[in-house]
DNA sequence: CAGCTCATGTTAAGGCCCCTAACATGGGCA
DNA sequence: TGCCCATGTTAGGGGCCTTAACATGAGCTG
């Protein structure tokens, strides 16, 4: 293939060569300065150079790139996930906490992926990648979960699911609500990763695990 | 003042009488059925019977009316609030777990105001009323914080604005991602209420708070 | 290397939406 | 009774989404 190397160079003749990633990285663009909803397909186009027709040959409309977005978005999302939790090392408790803070850094950082994959109202089987994906993401904060019951003692122990569900909950809840600083929402006496980090210490104790050794 | 009585009724004639809560009601409707950006002033407008400028009379813009939709939105919110906490009778924990209840019910029945609210991207300071009904059903839940903390020995009480929060961002998150039952969303091994009533249960033993007496 | 084919572009056009400007109506007060 | 202006209306510019019909040229095939 003789790549037309439209990564970013701008002579191009009549084919653009890359433009389902240009497309890609205009949407996450636009999506970041000006929400899910400030996102257009025509703009799109234009910030790839191309005309406003062009990406139907690459996304049967603008919600399939919406959704091919967040499937991108639930990977790079998993990566961090398993990186941060990186096998329970050293303890299962600094692993958890890492994770916490690679939740919320995640949608602070990515908030157009962020965006794109919980707020834009792409419904999880637009695309059947997209649930296999957003599960994958999910499994990473269920192994952390069971890890961390194996600790307590038979009898003690929470269904790993609900206690998945409850910290991707509250980990959802804090970004959501305090994860974007400035953006017209509420002041808060406190950083939206410590936030997480004391309501997540908080409710590991009422399972009955120790608290972390380390900040 | 001669009503003309179009609060549902169909004949009219030029004036329309009571336009600015029709364009509500319709709004409510469309976001419901369709989410926030589904939504349009001109198919409000038809709904409503009148031509597709006539809002115009009523509202600056779409924004507006949708910001009017989210201050309707958190003072009915609001009411539910402090109807179900019922100043913390018969004893702080019932009440908080009536809270919750009424948290997610809101969230459920009315998932149109609920995603003016919080999902539909309007600044906060968009209108000065809006941050203002915002602040009052937040006081509900930092009021009910502090109720429950003040059964905490000194020495062991948390701040109420940090615990209040963290009740928040909990509710929300289990609001967000699950529920509204069958939107394309994950299935889950009980319902949204159940989950946020055990993830609160956890939560406040954690702070030291005994569980509740009643389910 | 010539020629064909089909993926990937382009332009044109219909339909809907946001919003503004200019004009129309009639409810309620002087 | 008659006037005013809040609240309607129509007309129109500009943008977006999407489809249809047409154009280009990259790479295979012989």
């Amino acid at each position: 293939m003789s790549w037309k190397r439209d990564d970013s160079g701008q002579p191009r003749g009549y084919h653009h060569g890359n433009l389902k990633e240009a497309l890609i990285r205009a949407a996450l663009g636009l999506i970041g300065e000006k929400g899910p909803s400030g996102f257009t397909f025509a703009e799109a186009a234009r910030m790839a150079g191309v005309s406003p027709a062009a990406p139907y040959r690459h996304y049967r409309d603008r919600d399939e790139l919406l959704a091919d977005v967040a499937v991108r978005g639930f990977s790079a999302f998993e990566a961090d996930l398993v990186k941060a939790w990186d096998g329970g090392k050293p303890d299962a408790e600094t692993a958890f906490h890492r994770l916490g803070r690679a939740y919320l850094a995640f949608a602070h950082d990515q908030p157009a992926f962020y965006s794109a994959m919980f707020e834009a109202g792409v419904p999880l089987d637009a695309n059947a990648e997209l649930r296999a994906a957003a599960d994958r993401a999910f499994l990473v904060l269920r192994n952390a979960a069971e890890t961390l019951i194996a600790a307590l003692p038979q009898g003690e122990r929470p269904p790993a699911l609900m206690m998945a569900l409850h910290i991707w909950a509250m980990s959802h809840g804090v970004a959501a609500l305090f994860g974007r600083g400035d953006a017209g929402r509420r002041p808060l006496p406190m950083s939206a990763s410590d936030l997480l980090e004391a309501g997540m210490l908080i409710y590991l104790k009422g399972l009955g695990l120790p608290p972390d050794k380390a900040g």
